[in-house]
RNA sequence: CGCGGGGUAGAGCAGUUGGCAGCUCGUCGGGCUCAUAACCCGAAGGUCGUAGGUUCGAGUCCUGCCCCCGCAACCA
């Protein structure tokens, strides 16, 4: 079947500093789908890699003294690191300064010369000499450079052509026949009324003013610009032009590019016209797809928002960064990336619902059943209405998971196995084990229940495995299932765990995420930054200033309760004479309501705020004692309520 | 008249060909005890930016206006 390869690249990112969340996003959904495509049995050939050349790398390089290749193989070096980390599954990571790479781009360039798709002429636009740089009218700020705010000149510089406006209506053509070629439909439009609509002109494809790039063979003052440098990488990675052409046969055309927004010009216009120039059948599609945002804002230096992504990873997991791209931000769309957003999501979808849902059902499988699945429970035992509903859910999610992985609708598919987790989660309370457990003669219905459960778990597991990448195999693993074959067939049919499985609970799959602390910990790091207090850190000590930052108060005691739901929490109403404070204290084990009521206790009044069960405490009393013994700090004779400590 | 995207419940978003306005989180109330203080049920909460139009019927189609964001030849 000729169908069953599939070939899917990122774009080849600009090196020109640190690769960012933005970044990752694209590569960690490009690595989703290929991940899909094979597990689905398709022959996936992934690529990525980086566009090396051009002026604002040489001169980066320049600034730091180094040479160019030497600059970007560091930062290539750091961002092979991340995709480990990230654990993209590429298939090759090209790079515009690899040997083959550079051959194809000379060749293509002298191909397209040669047949006369390519000419000589001269390239006219607004120069800013001191920045070496050439701007177009209307990145000018009042005339002048936008970046030094000189005056520019109009340079001529010799310069190859590429006939692009020979292609407008061989595209457009195109564009009416594949419909489907380039998505989103919104992208399309972008296309057409700011581009080919306005008519395409021939685009410049060497430059004379730098010299890190493709030298053209023919005309070596000239390198290679860009476009063509850039885009070849598709080609050059399949060995395109070259001696040995077996991966071109076997993979052209890409089945998928999965661009940013606003590269997709180049990717929908030029990239196609190249094609058509080389006479080479056009990629299946180009989708352009949106950005991520941080704190609301475009990802940018400027701004403050640009975080490596492992920072993200060091107190959750890289299954749960790949789970919340994928589902929270709508594929085209720009997507929000909130730090508080993202940890309230994973705690609630992957601990609460999925870990917790694999750590009840394995527990129970053990306290009831000793650990063992039993399909002839499953087998034997009639469905009731909760069996039905369960197993018309989980092949209902099948289908809608398979389709809207192929429509790259991933936050939808993922959408459909949370909802096997979200059901089996009800089903569990619908059928009460711990009930069944009770008498002998449910047996075969509890062990059917748990059977339901396992089963579910696990295809859910294989319809993760393109999302996540350890915490599926470790599911599999707990409930007993990884010693036999878990693909995608495997999961069709309902009712593939053999009998007598055991399954064994061990580690938390994803342990709760306390947000005060991960971000309170920051917003500490900080103010470490921004006042450093070296005496205190050698010595040990704190200045007078510091203990006055503390505002100490007497108070007393004028109400108490239990707070529901918690084992140790008192809620008291503490009366500071101007006011009366709600301060959240666990206090349960050491004394009674009756000792508490109308003590007269020190109080720390300007602690901040936080939320205890619910219950938001503000202030902090003082108490003495570690974990046996506790008594509360009072003042020793009579004070009145609010006086000042100190 | 530069181009594009967006404005839907407190927050973040879905809403396919026009047909009772949904999801997640949060809030409030209840249930359960197998579980990672998790899980299950129920409730409150929206003039769908605004003004008009088409229609039996508009979040959805058309027109005007207001506000936010991005792009404007190489930052995914």
């Amino acid at each position: 079947m000729e169908n069953n390869k599939f070939y899917i690249a990122t774009p080849i990112y600009y090196p020109s500093g640190k690769f960012h969340v933005g970044h990752c996003y694209c590569t960690v959904v490009a690595d989703v789908i290929a991940r899909y495509n094979r597990l689905i049995g398709k022959d996936v050939f992934f690529l990525t890699g980086t566009d090396e050349h051009g002026q604002k790398i040489e001169r980066k390089a320049k600034d730091l003294n180094i040479s160019p290749k030497e600059y970007v193989d560091n930062i290539v070096k750091d961002s092979k690191e991340l995709w480990k980390n990230l654990d993209i599954s590429y298939d090759r990571f090209i790079r515009t300064t690899d040997e083959d790479h550079i051959k194809c781009v000379q060749r293509i360039f002298e191909k397209l010369y040669n047949q006369g798709d390519i000419y000589k002429s001269e390239y006219e636009g607004k120069y800013c000499t001191p920045c070496e740089s050439f701007w177009t009218e209307s990145q000018l700020i009042d005339g002048k450079c936008p970046d030094c705010g000189r005056d520019v000149e109009v340079v001529k510089e010799e310069s190859y052509f590429f006939k692009l406006s020979k292609y407008e209506d061989k595209l457009k053509q195109f564009f009416k026949d594949n419909p489907t070629f380039l998505e989103p439909e919104s992208r399309k439009n972008e296309m057409f009324s700011s581009f080919i609509d306005k008519g395409l002109e021939d685009l410049c494809v060497s430059r004379t003013t730098f010299s890190w790039g493709i030298p053209v063979t023919f005309d070596p003052k000239h390198v290679v610009y860009v476009w063509i440098d850039a885009l070849a990488n598709y080609l050059s990675a399949m060995g395109y032009l070259s001696d040995d052409d077996s991966m071109m046969k076997k993979y052209w055309p890409a089945d998928l590019h999965l661009v940013g927004k606003e590269i997709t010009r180049f990717h929908s216009i030029i990239w196609p016209a190249m094609l058509m120039a080389l006479d080479l059948p056009l990629p299946k599609k180009v989708f352009g797809h949106g950005w991520l945002v941080v704190g609301g804002k475009k990802i940018s230096k400027s701004f403050g928002n640009y975080k490596d992504p492992r920072e993200y990873i060091k107190y959750s997991s890289v299954d749960s960064l790949r789970y919340y791209l994928l589902k929270e931000v709508k594929l085209g769309l720009d997507g929000n990336f909130d730090e508080e957003m993202y940890i309230q999501k994973i705690n609630s979808d992957l601990s609460n619902d999925l870990g917790n849902l694999v750590s009840r059902t394995i527990a129970m499988t053990e306290k009831y059943n000793g650990g063992i699945l039993s399909k002839k429970a499953y087998e034997t035992n009639i469905n009731n209405d909760y069996d039905n509903e369960l197993l018309i859910l989980v092949s209902q999610s099948l289908k809608l998971y398979k389709e809207n992985m192929d429509n790259l609708r991933p936050d939808i598919a993922l959408d459909s196995v949370m909802q096997i987790v979200s059901y089996a989660n009800k089903y569990i309370d619908l059928n009460e084990p711990w009930k069944l457990a009770k008498e002998d003669s449910n047996k075969g219905r509890l062990n059917k229940v748990l059977y339901m459960l396992a089963e579910s778990i696990r295809i859910v597991s294989v319809m993760l495995k393109p999302f996540m990448v350890t915490i599926p195999e470790k599911i599999i693993t707990q409930i007993g299932c990884n010693n036999i074959s878990n693909n995608w067939e495997d999961i069709q049919i309902f009712g593939n765990i053999p009998d007598g499985i055991i399954c064994k609970k061990t580690e938390n799959l994803f342990p709760r995420i306390d947000k005060d602390l991960v971000l309170g910990k920051e917003e500490k790091v900080l103010e470490e930054n921004k006042e450093v207090l070296p005496e205190i850190n050698e010595k040990g000590y704190i200045t007078i200033d510091d203990l006055a930052k503390v505002k100490l108060k007497v108070g007393q005691i004028i109400n108490v309760e239990r707070i529901e739901k918690a084992d140790k929490l008192y809620k008291l109403s503490v009366d500071l004479g101007t006011e009366t404070r709600v301060i959240v204290s666990g206090l349960v084990p050491y004394y009674t309501i009756e000792e508490l009521m109308n003590k007269k206790i020190v109080v720390v009044s300007n602690l901040k705020p936080v939320k205890l069960r619910g219950v938001e405490s503000n202030g902090m009393l003082l108490a003495a004692g570690d974990t046996d013994i506790v008594k509360l700090l009072t003042v020793d004779c009579e004070m009145e309520n609010g006086a000042n400590i100190h």
